[in-house]
RNA sequence: GGGCCUGUAGCUCAAUCGGUCAGAGCAGAGCGCUCAUAACGCUUUGGUUGGGGGUUCGAGUCCCUCCGGGCCUACCA
């Protein structure tokens, strides 16, 4: 037994994700967490909300509340839907909660000692009307090149020129649109991620098994221009965690937080003392999967994450866990992907185009969503949801192979035999040949899994579904029943093992069905399949079973119009 | 501008270190079956691997170049 740590990257907490978000990072780190709890190994499975930042301060002063209720209410849809969608998630926590609070300082503390911390006063914009500073892209203006009047102070959006906010002509606040605008000088804390530049870049070389695309991205990090920039750890806004030095106040820093992406990351850590805290256990059990000097040094850690997200777990949060000289626990690997887009554009929050979560569930159960995004992870490349893919997808791997072989075998039973495993017979060739072949398709299912290789898992997956149905067409019980009704029933045993079986094997990726299943089925055991022939063999005749309803429904061609129309933009 | 990823059958994707005839699923065609959600099974059509050039006994894979798609580029998160 191996003791696994998993994270998955911790949504923003403004508004309500849409399935690139899911499968970008929480829907693959739950696949995985499943299937190492199944395999029986200790997993500690950690997400939450990401809550400071500009965003989160306008998006509740835009609703009229306080931005601690604002979040706290997200922060309750954000869970419910989770819950929702099945992730196992030992902890959902919250990056503005106490704990994080004051494990935030706390590291800062320790960069601060170990000297890696500098500080560092700069030239901001800031607007008078809006009373705060402005981040370069919440500056608007005209472009000096193209002159497009919609330019952001980050970058013309029309000829993508990069600009600095002081390029624009005529800059206005693209909060409140005051174009009463002063440069002020500010102090802020940068991390010198510089001096540990040669650390880090060690680290990332030693991790050849990672995916191309996450130590591409680390490396073009390390090496561009002249190498790893120092980083601002600090900002000016209310909302967030107040810049201490640990338990003491940092002169000069009054009245400023620290930046959300050095307090989000450290969440993971913060989530499982939250996890620990909940359940009213001693400080030790958190520490034990983070420290390696009080029991994390067996830990394997494991992270998923959108592709976006990739220089901050390769760089900014190593350079922090490095950066404290303390033992904590650094990633072993990480897990990145891209995008998913919607129907020939991407997925957009603020127009309101693809399906956000909520929505999804209100049209369709969470499995069919868990299967189709899960099957089409974006490992590779940016792939693609449309609607057409969907309909295929859900109409034949689910109702037609694994559905369509439930209710088979379970109706075929019920007409010949009543609802109880049927004795006599013995397994033949046959049965011999079905169990040598899944031991090698489970075994490969396995080895995709461990390797979180995600569509190749789901392909094997599916093949093994479709090798119930390859059998009971070659064993043809139908047939065989009115010669030999005892070899019918043997082949109709071996066929209610192998729904077991499969719910089994499927749990990971489609958990109510495999639920549904293993109820149907009056099975208890739930273990992972050690050995084939006998997992085949595990429910005793005699023992009864119910005929579930049709264990997913099919997607008309209608239905499938109607959602097309209803998602191409305009959230209601 | 710079960096990275990507282009394989109508569609979605495979193909270990460069190594048999580039493979699956879906869609299409044909046959079979009748237990089942008009479901299932078997057979089968379909590819100049984006274009061009190069290295090699051998290239989807390596190199150059052109074309297309995408992401990142450090003060959104």
């Amino acid at each position: 037994m191996q003791r696994i740590l998993i994270t998955s990257a911790i949504p923003y907490i403004n508004g309500i994700k849409h399935l690139g978000n899911l499968v970008g990072s929480q829907l693959p780190a739950d696949l995985y967490a499943r299937y190492m709890r199944a395999r029986g190994h200790e997993v500690m499975f950690i997400c939450g909300t990401d809550e400071h930042g500009t965003p989160a301060e306008l998006a509740a002063a835009a609703a009229g509340i306080p931005v601690a209720q604002y979040c706290a209410d997200m922060w309750a849809k954000q869970k419910r839907l989770s819950d929702r969608f099945q992730l196992s998630f030992d902890k959902f926590g919250r990056s503005s909660s106490p704990q994080n609070h004051r494990l935030t300082q706390y590291f800062a503390e320790r960069l601060a000692e170990n000297g890696l911390i500098e500080e560092v006063v700069e030239s901001q914009l800031y607007s008078k009307a809006d009373g705060r500073f402005l981040p370069d892209r919440y500056v608007e203006g005209t472009c000096p090149d193209c002159g497009y009047d919609r330019a952001r102070g980050d970058q013309c959006e029309n000829c993508t020129r990069q600009l600095d906010p002081t390029d624009l002509i005529e800059p206005r606040s693209a909060i409140s649109g005051s174009t009463d605008l002063e440069i002020r000088e500010t102090r802020h804390l940068y991390l010198r991620q510089s001096a540990l530049r040669e650390r880090l870049e060690e680290w990332i070389a030693s991790k050849d098994d990672w995916p191309i695309l996450t130590t591409s991205i680390a490396r073009k990090w390390l090496h561009d221009g002249d190498g790893l920039r120092d980083r601002g750890i600090t900002r000016d806004l209310e909302w967030g965690v107040p810049v201490r030095r640990g338990e003491r106040p940092w002169p000069g820093m009054e009245g400023k937080v620290f930046y959300v992406w050095f307090d989000a990351p450290i969440e993971y850590i913060a989530a499982t003392k939250e996890w620990a805290d909940g359940e009213g256990l001693e400080d030790a059990a958190w520490r034990s999967w983070w420290r390696t000097d009080e029991g994390a040094s067996d830990v394997r850690y494991v992270q998923f994450m959108g592709k976006d997200n990739v220089p901050f777990h390769t760089l900014s949060f190593p350079a922090t866990i490095i950066g404290s000289g303390e033992p904590w626990k650094l990633v072993d690997y990480i897990k990145s992907f891209n995008y998913l887009n919607y129907d020939g554009g991407q997925f957009s929050t603020s127009l309101g185009r693809g399906i956000f979560m909520d929505q999804a569930l209100d049209i369709l159960p969470a499995d069919y969503w868990r299967w189709w995004l899960l099957s089409h992870a974006p490992e590779n490349s940016d792939s693609e949801f449309t609607w057409e893919n969907f309909q295929v997808s859900v109409n034949k791997d689910l109702a037609d192979i694994l559905g369509n072989f439930v209710s088979r075998v379970t109706k075929f039973c019920r007409s010949k035999f009543g609802e109880a495993v049927p004795g006599g017979g013995e397994p033949e060739d046959r049965e011999r040949a079905l169990i040598a072949e899944l031991e090698t398709r489970v075994a490969a299912y396995q080895r995709h899994l461990e390797a979180i290789e995600i569509r190749k898992a789901a392909n094997e997956l599916r093949a093994i579904w479709a090798g119930g149905n390859e059998y009971l067409q070659d064993a043809a019980p139908w047939s065989v029943f009115r010669e030999r009704p005892e070899r019918a029933a043997a082949i109709i045993r071996f066929s209610l093992n192998l729904i077991r079986l499969y719910a089994v094997l499927s749990a990971p990726f489609i958990p109510d069905t495999a639920t549904k299943m293993m109820k149907a089925m009056r099975a208890e055991d739930g273990l992972w399949p050690k050995d084939i022939a006998a997992a085949l063999a595990s429910l005793p005749p005699g023992r009864s079973f119910t005929v579930p309803d049709n264990l997913f429904s099919k997607i008309s061609d209608a239905e499938r119009e109607s959602w097309q129309k209803r998602f191409a933009g305009g959230r209601e």
